[in-house]
DNA sequence: GTTGAAGTTGAATTCAAATTCAACAATAAT
DNA sequence: ATTATTGTTGAATTTGAATTCAACTTCAAC
C-alpha cells in the first residue's frame, strides 16, 4: 500500500492512524481490515518490502573484487548513501520500528551489516598476527560500523543546518565514509590513487 | 519519580501508561497530575535529570591533558560506557524518545557530543596541513563519533548472546572503542604504552 | 440474467486510556 | 482550636481511535 508510505513518510510511524492511511489511500476505514490485521502489520509489509528493495540493488553491485577492501567499503556505504538519501522517511520509519521493536531491529542489522559479514569471515586470512576470536572480531566490526551511520541520519533524514552546509554528492559522501572506516580497519590511509572525492583526508594526519 | 524509572526500565517508553506509574509509586491515579502534565512531561523530566548526572560525572573525569587525545578519547568513552552499563535500561529509553521527538534527540546529541567539540576546535591546530573547512570537520567527527554507539546498544541494553560471549570490563570495552576512534582519526595506533587492555589492536594491520 | 464470491462502505460499537473532580486527609499557620 | 493550604483518593466522564458488521456494489462464471 503506497498510501502507507506516504503517511509514514509525512506523519511517521507513532502518529499514524489507521484513518490517515484509508483516507490517504481514498477508500473506507472498514477496508483496511481486509487486507491488513493492524498497523503493526502494515507497516512491517512496508518496510519489509523496502528492505528487500535495498538487498536487490545490493545484489547488483557484488563485482567488487575480493581482496580490494577499500572498494568493498565503498560500495557498502554507497548503498547506505543512496538509500538514505532517496528514502530518508522510510529510513526515520525504520529508525523508530527498530527503536521499538527488537525483532525488527535485529532484521534491519542484519541487512545492514550483511555486506560486512565477509570481512569476519576472512578476518584471520587479512590480518594473520591477530588472535582474535570470532566473537571478538564480530564485536571489533560491529563497533567499526557505526561509522556514520548517525551522521546519515543528521545529514539526509534531518537535514541538520549546520552539516547541510557542506554539500556532497552521495558517492563523495559513501566515500569519506569508507574512507574513515578504513583507517579505523587498516590504521592506515587507502590506496590514494583509489580516491576520487576524498583526497583531503590523506592530510589528516600529525604532522 | 523513581517509580517510573522502574516503569521505563521494565516497559519502555511507549508502553508505559499513567496508571502503571502511578501504580508503582503506590498512589492514586488522580495524583499524577499534581505532579506533571503528561507522560511526554514526566519522561522528559526523569531523561533530564539523568542526562545532567551524566554531565556532572563528565565534569570531575577532565583532568586529562589537553593535547593527549587518546586518553581524552578513552576518557570519552569511559563515560558513555559506564551510563550504557550501569543504566541500560535508560539508555534504552533515550534511544526510543530521541527517535520520536527531533527537540529531545538533539539535546541529547548536545550533550554526548560535547565532549567531542573540542577536537572539532582544534583540529586546524591538530591537523595544519588539512584544509578543511569548519563544518566539514563537524561532518568528519560526527561520522566518526558513531564507532561504538550500535556497539554499546546491542552489548549492554540488548545484550546480543553473540557478542556477550566476549566478556569485557567497562575499562577494557572504552578502551577497544577509543583505540578504533583514534584510528580512523589519525590513521595510526594509538601509542602502545597507552594500551592497557587492548594490545591487541596493534595486530590488526596489514602483513 | 442469475448466482455467488470478493470488494467496499461508514455508522455503530467497543475499548483502553486520559482526564476531571468533588470529597476527604494531613499538615502547617495563626 | 480554627482555618487554610496542600496532598490524596478513585469513581465517573471524556476522548479518540480501533474494530465490527450488516448492507451495498462489482463483476466474473455459468
Amino acid at each position: 500500500m503506497d498510501a502507507a508510505v506516504r503517511v509514514l513518510d509525512r506523519v511517521g510511524f507513532h502518529q499514524m492512524r489507521i484513518k490517515d492511511v484509508t483516507h490517504e489511500a481514498g477508500v473506507a476505514t472498514g477496508l483496511f481490515y481486509h487486507y491488513f490485521k493492524d498497523l503493526r502489520q502494515l507497516v512491517d509489509e512496508v518496510l519489509d518490502a523496502h528492505i528487500a528493495e535495498f538487498e536487490a540493488v545490493d545484489v547488483i553491485e557484488r563485482e567488487v573484487s575480493k581482496g580490494d577492501w577499500f572498494n568493498r567499503l565503498r560500495a557498502h556505504y554507497e548503498i547506505c548513501v543512496r538509500v538514505h538519501a532517496e528514502h530518508p522517511g522510510i529510513m526515520r520509519c525504520i529508525a523508530q520500528f527498530s527503536a521499538d521493536d527488537p525483532v525488527f531491529r535485529e532484521r534491519w542489522k542484519r541487512s545492514f551489516n550483511r555486506r560486512l559479514d565477509l570481512l569476519v569471515e576472512v578476518f584471520p586470512y587479512v590480518f594473520p598476527d591477530c588472535r582474535l576470536s570470532t566473537p571478538e572480531v564480530e564485536l571489533l566490526v560491529h563497533g567499526l560500523s557505526g561509522v556514520g551511520k548517525e551522521l546519515m541520519a543528521e545529514y539526509y533524514i534531518d537535514r541538520d543546518p549546520v552539516l547541510r552546509q557542506v554539500e556532497l554528492s552521495q558517492e563523495a559522501m559513501a566515500e569519506w565514509l569508507a574512507a574513515l572506516l578504513y583507517r579505523g580497519l587498516f590504521a592506515c590511509n587507502p590506496p590514494a590513487e583509489q580516491l576520487r572525492h576524498a583526497q583531503q583526508i590523506l592530510t589528516i594526519r600529525r604532522n
